[in-house]
DNA sequence: TTGACAATTGACCGATCAGTCAACTATAGT
DNA sequence: ACTATAGTTGACTGATCGGTCAATTGTCAA
């Protein structure tokens, strides 16, 4: 028996994985345990419900990017190599998903948070925290990008909002059109919303 | 009794509405035919599944909407007056749906297309048979932007792309957040991916 | 060795799920 | 008035749903 719980772990991502290949609502508590290899019983020794899970799993994958995301975003990093990275990784992770699913799957969090915002008030919840966070990343790089007068000044909040939902905008088509082209020019038209002189930014 | 059958529209205006407040998942048979007022055999008389029915409501929900549609973009208004009016009135459905429910319920077939595209190809399909009409009208409206001068000259297509993964991307980012600020700025940070001069558009 | 506690197990619950069916009723064309 | 057919009904199915529970097993500290 283990006291730093691996069944609890292997809950958490297997949850992750099943939801992100499918949906929410498609994924069973029985699904989760069957291919985590637990059994139900332990399933609510550590969660006390579905939606509790589901939100805990998302912390988790949270958590397991993070440090990938703080490379990427290092403040060592030209702030708009920072932008590129981030497209050029969203588009390998679809990639990855592609070839293992035979579809393209989007984003986990915006998946669920599309699915359940208005049903399950702690995943909405959970979804904006993360929402949040990745905007504060593309935040900082706009700000850089400013000072540096690679880009036009104005609010970088508000400039990391629009980026962020052009983003989202693309993960999603690309979803619904099952077809990776979508996120091919992301690189270019993120730009091209902020204003970017684009011969700076591709190196 | 009916030959041009009433419980059939309703089943299919019910279910359109029940999902898009809540989630194709956690919408049961049992539960739109209660609310249609229509008993499980006739559902089944009607449709053959219940993916069947929501691909037709999804196809009678763009029927009701296309003649509105169809005015907004309509060639006599300045190309750029219609792509404001589509965002205001996306902003005013929204702004409907939240009074009614008292959330930000989002676009139905985005929704729709997030939570099933990996799993049921014939609502994905239909998603983006959708996503592209829209998409069609956005195309039309930059091209004759285009050929006027308000915008500089570009593939209408892949602009209407962009300008639609920016809008579906803000859509969703109210419903996870819950809120209506996302949408305000719309129309400007669709000019603003579009390179339009700004004044020319703000009647 | 013992006691406390975390983890595990498998059987079990009532509710609900999507979907079926045979019988019944209304309507329209002849 | 007769028939074919479209629509309606309510009872029914077996499977699965999320969740519960008492009993068991393993772990560690005193």
């Amino acid at each position: 028996m283990k006291s730093e719980c691996e069944s609890k772990g292997r809950l958490l991502s297997t949850a992750m994985e099943l939801i992100w290949e499918s949906s929410y609502g498609s994924v069973s508590v029985d699904d989760i345990c069957r291919k985590a290899g637990v059994k139900k019983g332990s399933f609510y020794h550590f969660f006390p419900s579905k939606s509790d899970l589901t939100v805990a799993a998302m912390e988790a994958d949270w958590k397991s990017k993070q440090p990938d995301l703080d490379a990427l975003f290092s403040p060592q990093i030209p702030p708009l190599a920072r932008l590129e990275g981030f497209c050029d990784g969203a588009l390998r992770g679809q990639e990855n998903k592609l070839a293992a699913y035979g579809k393209v799957c989007g984003c986990p969090m915006i998946t669920l948070g599309a699915e359940l915002s208005t049903q399950e008030e702690n995943i909405r919840l959970k979804a904006a925290e993360i929402l949040r966070r990745y905007i504060r990343y593309l935040e900082s790089a706009i700000r850089d990008a400013q000072s540096e007068g690679l880009i036009p000044e104005g609010n970088p909040r508000e400039a990391a909002e629009r980026g962020f939902s052009l983003f989202q905008g693309a993960l999603l088509q690309a979803k619904i059109l099952n077809s990776l082209d979508p996120l091919r020019d992301l690189k270019a038209n993120i730009f091209r919303l902020l204003d970017a002189r684009a011969e700076a930014a591709f190196v």
